[in-house]
DNA sequence: ATGCTATAATACCGATAGGTTATATAAGTA
DNA sequence: TACTTATATAACCTATCGGTATTATAGCAT
């Protein structure tokens, strides 16, 4: 169950990089409160309160399997980020559209050099 | 000229109102600070602080007119978060796709009670 | 020089964040 | 029952946050 979700609150979670790594584990699956902390330097509790954190912001919910808590990703608080964010992407896709007119420059300059051309070098989307 | 620019700065810049208020009116350009203070019920150096901490997520940049700091958008860290989120965004496209078959269900039913269909229903892009 | 305007810096405050240790709770296991 | 495992809660500490009032700095205007 999803149980608070404000901008302020995912921006905030999403501002530490331990809740980021959390998020990216859930992002592949479900995981107990053991399987997220072991990859970290830092005590259980510690854990506990990020997934708090977390849980506040909308951003992951916990079910129950005897004294386990799996939690999983919650994608909705993300989603209204990512809407937060569209409100601004023209102002770097001008950007890249500069840039992909810069790279077709160099391509071009290049391919008039008779020099080798590098595929690889390509925007990936 | 751009200041700082880790994750944990621009979510952490982005998780105020206030500083997506002014980053709102940066969207439409350039603006100096007392401009940027009119619209809050909050003291100047409250806003020079907010402005310091989008300087330091590298979000804004300032310039120099006389004794003025004109404040302007920097869509470099903003098209950051962007590409993190992007990484997660099959997570909540599947669901838009599960709702797209419900809609489509539902239009269906419509159609085949020979109720009026809804176009307007449709999901903007 | 004097003063006005725009902004920054400083010192202070209470609240929150992110960690710790220690303890409590809840549920499976011998 | 007693033991272990998984997780949560509480109390505490230090640092940072978001605000304030006050003062300093920089540049224009008289």
């Amino acid at each position: 169950m999803m149980i608070a979700n404000s901008l302020d609150n995912t921006f905030a979670a999403l501002a530490d990089p331990t809740r980021r790594a959390i998020l990216a584990r859930l992002a592949l699956g479900e995981a107990t409160v053991m399987e997220l902390a072991e990859p970290f330097a830092m005590t259980q509790p510690a854990i506990s309160k990020h997934l708090k954190v977390l849980e506040r912001a909308g951003l992951i919910s916990r079910g129950r399997d005897a004294q386990r808590r799996p939690c999983r990703i919650e994608p909705n608080a993300l989603a209204q980020a990512d809407m937060w964010l569209t409100q601004y992407r023209r102002l770097w896709e001008r950007n890249f559209q500069r840039l992909d007119g810069l790279l077709d420059a160099l391509q071009l300059a290049e391919a008039m050099s008779d020099s080798p051309r590098n595929e690889d070098v390509k925007q990936e989307k």
